[in-house]
RNA sequence: GGGCGGGUAGCUCAGUUGGUUAGAGCGGCUGGUUUACACCCAGUAGGUCGCAGGUUCGAGUCCUGUCUCGCCCACCA
């Protein structure tokens, strides 16, 4: 016998182990089974849990689950992230606390605190995972800097680079001068910020005490200037051009030159030129062959050559040249001005362009990644997110891939000992280094993490080393099947684990066909999930505050019940607007479940349920009634539209379908229909019902279902190993007992719904207590008489009245219309004419609204010869019923104004 | 500047290829401790589906325009 309340942590825990304990989740490597994979998405070992999360792996959850209720060999594979930039930031912190810097401690130390940060807290972030309960196979846990994923990582390096695809280069990238690091593009966030226009004066060097005005919002790179640059079709430059400029501070004479690029309408239409420090001064610079000037160093100073402002931080420098140029006479102008400025995202300071070494990634396999979604062979949901994919392939820049970091995977190049470095000649490219360690350097840098996260579902899996490749089972469980993430990461790590997988498995020599990038695509199928946002539409986050502890959600609701709450708030790929509230609602469904199953088990408890053959084996068909067909008639749809939701990745409908059918339904309905009827069949019915519920429900909310299966008898195996029948299956075994003929009878129980739901209204309207006893009579024709004989004993109880007979004609009491026919209420005392008559008017005009929309479309020559047969059909069946409800009410109307007059 | 998504009841959202009278939960109000459940039951109010056109026998659904909110991308210094 179940406990009378339920209480989920005892639940979560004691399951919890026992799964684990079990091996349930561990892989199975079972050629007759077809395989279903997920590879997690790896969280940051620097993180902590947050709705976010939940959300996520929630979702993989109920996949991975699903997936072996359809017998599907299932391998969720967890595993976490190192968190290159992030982890060395917080062990930077830790040392400048006690006034070391890492420089200082030097490389190795370092390593060993970043290494003794990530034992002490890596793990918390999975031992948080775990209390959700998801199902991953543990005893595959990875890291991205285990021994065996970072030489998985070295080696993809090393075969990129062989292919060609990985370069060194002298190029402009995004500088963070806080984490002192190279960063990708798509690591740089653009922020709006209030900057200032200056408008500065370089004096015309043939034209001495002439000026040409250039505006600027970096006033501190004018001592990296090396031309200006005027539109080629700018009447008002078009005789200075070849003519010179003075360059103020650092004095020197610069070429006025013609560009495409520059915007005739913007300032004033001429352009300081600083190759060393922005993008499109530098592609000015290459096009014209101008030198390149660096005045800024790495650590966001100005460097020796900017005269007087050397050593200064360049904010500052900023306001001190700006106001040189006042003081001298060569500020034009100043004026308030709103810009777009790259941000470093983890170090929260602006990037600086800057021209730096650094190893670069032309990515591979471009065509071909767009090719694998365009054909389906990676499915996006929800689709539209492919436009965005296709729209960065479509616009895609070489990867700068190395970190300026220590914490990270080591770039597998050596350089020889006094040799040139730009030279290709001098370099060693492997994964164990050159063989004369002593004559060479090894590169300082480190990779991006994104780069060792691109090839993740297949280090994973052991790639590329064979003896790995086949204890995993490689060949067997990849591609996986279902990746989910946030369309957040599309570049950074999505579009980039399709185009590395397709070539990293290629043979990287000729073009690979169709199939084989269909076998070679990381995952089939990429499920986007919403951000999470506050009521107010906030995204979450720590600094604004809104966030819950999604650990105190846990606790309070129950892990089940923020599963399955948190789902049913997940329209699809659509933003999440949290609601503490449906976290609530599903605590309340897990409560609502377990107190089903009290009523089932207040009652006999006997027969066998150990199958769903055995339960049918109990069911007499002679017994069944109306109302347990009906019941089972909505099992099968719901389980049928479920399965449609399920299919589209649409949880929240599914959850719908499931609630509804379950508590409308089965709870609301069948559970107090047949309470009158406590016999062995409608047992074995319910019996039938809650266990395909739980099988249903238990992707959600693993651990209530699992108590319940076991605690009711239905096996001793965990829920982890049952199969869920098809609807087909189940279909087949009803129509072993007649299903056949119960369409039909589901009509009448929806007929008698309709009936009780009409009378327990009037009752209500007229303000009558619903436990009054009150006496109803029924006016109808023999057949709808006899359907209501069936359900006699239902309406009664169901109305809570003894007196439910039939008269003749009407009378002179409040009266409600339906289907079957009309009931009058016998208020016997206080019966309030007159509001009774404004009630039946409204009606009978409702009615009579109805009516003359079905007569008009009925009368309508092209509704008949163009619509469906069944729409006319129905339009022709509900004017029929209307107009008898009408009937009915009009008579009660009259017989009711009759009994006024006299 | 380009792209994407949202605008349906007080709130959060459903609404399949156009087809019966636009739904659910929450909240509001009314009545109820009927031996599974007050984490419950029964009932009820509340919507010109952002706006304007168009296609159609029929539009929340398709087309055009428009307003508005949000997100992403882009080298106006």
């Amino acid at each position: 016998m179940i406990e009378d309340a339920y209480s989920p942590r005892d639940l979560e825990q004691k399951w919890y182990a026992r799964w684990l304990e079990s091996d349930v989740f561990n892989r199975k490597i079972s050629p007759d089974q077809p395989p279903h994979t997920i590879v997690i998405p790896p969280p940051n070992v620097t993180g902590i849990l947050h709705m976010g999360h939940i959300l996520n792996n929630t979702i993989q959850d109920v996949l991975i689950r699903r997936a072996r209720q359809k017998n599907r060999s299932a391998f969720w594979v967890p595993g976490t992230d190192h968190a290159g930039i992030s982890l060395q930031i917080k062990v930077e912190k830790e040392l400048a606390e006690k006034g070391k810097t890492r420089q200082g401690v030097g490389r190795e130390t370092f390593l060993e605190l970043a290494k003794n940060w990530r034992e002490k807290h890596g793990n918390i972030i999975l031992e948080q995972l775990k209390k959700l309960g998801i199902s991953c196979d543990w005893s595959a846990l990875k890291y991205t800097l285990d021994p065996d994923y970072s030489r998985s990582v070295l080696a993809a390096f090393v075969k990129l680079y062989q292919r060609g695809y990985i370069y060194r280069g002298l190029r402009l990238v995004n500088w963070c001068p806080a984490s002192m690091t190279a960063l990708s593009d798509e690591e740089v966030i653009m922020r709006e910020q209030h900057a200032i226009l200056y408008s500065i004066k370089y004096e015309i060097v043939e034209k001495p005490g002439e000026f040409l005005i250039v505006a600027t919002t970096r006033p501190e790179t004018v001592m990296g200037d090396v031309a200006i640059a005027v539109h080629p079709e700018d009447e008002r430059y078009r005789d200075l051009v070849g003519l010179h400029c003075w360059r103020p501070i650092v004095r020197e004479s610069i070429p006025i030159i013609a560009d495409e690029a520059v915007l005739k309408d913007f300032g004033t239409g001429a352009l300081k030129v600083t190759p060393a420090h922005d993008a499109v001064d530098f592609a000015i610079g290459q096009r014209h062959g101008l030198p390149i000037i660096s005045v800024i160093a790495k650590d966001g100073k100005l460097n020796d050559l900017t005269g007087p402002f050397a050593g200064m931080d360049r904010f500052e420098a900023r306001r001190k040249v700006a106001e040189y140029f006042f003081k001298n006479g060569l500020l034009a102008k100043e004026e308030p001005y709103l810009n777009r400025v790259g941000y470093s995202e983890r170090a929260g300071v602006s990037i600086e362009p800057m021209l730096s070494e650094q190893w670069f990634l032309r990515y591979p396999c471009v065509e071909e990644a767009k090719l694998a979604v365009r054909e389906g062979f990676v499915c996006f949901w929800p689709k539209r997110w492919e436009k965005t994919y296709m729209h960065w392939l479509d616009n895609i820049a070489d990867w700068c891939i190395s970190r300026q970091l220590w914490w990270g995977h080591r770039i597998p190049v050596w350089y020889r000992k006094e040799g040139d470095r730009r030279d290709p000649r001098n370099w060693h490219v492997s994964i164990g280094g050159p063989k004369d360690p002593e004559n060479w350097d090894q590169d300082e840098d480190v990779l991006d993490t994104w780069f060792s996260s691109a090839i993740w579902p297949l280090a994973v899996l052991g790639w590329p080393d064979e003896k790995a490749m086949e204890t995993m089972g490689f060949d067997y469980f990849y591609p996986t099947e279902d990746l989910v993430t946030g369309p957040d990461i599309i570049f950074f790590w999505v579009a980039r684990m399709i185009m590395l997988g397709i070539n990293l498995l290629g043979d990287g020599e000729k073009v690979p066909s169709p199939k084989e990038i269909q076998r070679h695509i990381p995952f089939r199928n990429v499920y986007f999930t919403g951000i999470i946002r506050d009521n107010l539409g906030r995204k979450m986050s720590k600094s604004l505050g809104n966030s819950p502890d999604p650990l105190d959600l846990l606790d309070k609701y129950g892990v089940d019940g923020v599963r399955v709450g948190l789902l049913s708030m997940a329209p699809n790929g659509q933003d999440i607007l949290f609601s503490e509230e449906r976290v609530s609602q599903g605590k309340k469904l897990c409560t609502k479940l377990w107190n089903s199953f009290r009523f089932r088990q207040k009652n006999a408890t006997e027969g066998d349920r150990t199958s769903l053959a055995a339960i049918v084996e109990r069911i007499d068909e002679n017994v069944l009634e109306a109302d347990d067909w009906a019941i089972l008639g909505k099992l099968l749809a719901a389980m049928e539209e479920f399965e449609g939701a399920m299919k589209a990745y649409e949880f929240n409908r599914a959850i719908q379908i499931l609630y509804t059918f379950f508590w409308s339904y089965y709870c609301d309905w069948y559970i107090e229909v047949s309470k009158a009827r406590r016999n062995a069949t409608v047992f074995a019915v319910h019996d039938l019902v809650l266990r395909q519920l739980l099988l249903l429900f238990h992707p959600f909310i693993p651990f209530v279902t699992e108590e319940l299966w076991h605690d009711h008898g239905y096996g001793t195996r965990f829920l982890a190993e049952e199969r869920l029948e098809t609807t087909e299956q189940l279909r087949g075994y009803l129509s072993g007992i007649g299903l056949e003929n119960m369409q039909s009878l589901i009509g009448e129980v929806e007929l008698i719904r309709e009936l009780v739901m009409a009378v327990r209204a009037l009752k209500a309207q007229f303000g009558l207590s619903s436990r009054r006893d009150v006496k109803f009579y029924f006016k109808t024709d023999p057949a709808a008489r006899a359907i209501v004989n069936r359900h006699y004993h239902n309406v009664k109880y169901l109305l809570l009245t003894q007196f439910f007979s039939e008269t003749e004609a009407a009378l002179p009491f409040p009266a409600c219309a339906v289907t079957l026919g009309s009931i009058y209420m016998d208020t016997a005392d206080s019966l309030d004419v007159a509001a009774q008559e404004r009630r039946l008017q409204i009606e009978i005009e409702e009615l009579s609204r109805l009516i003359a929309i079905n007569e008009k479309k009925l009368h309508n020559e092209h509704f008949l010869s163009r619509a469906p047969n069944g729409v006319i059909q129905g339009a022709r069946d509900l004017l029929t019923e209307n107009i008898a409800k009408k009937r009915e009410l009009e008579a009660a109307l009259l017989k009711l104004l009759t009994v006024r007059q006299t």
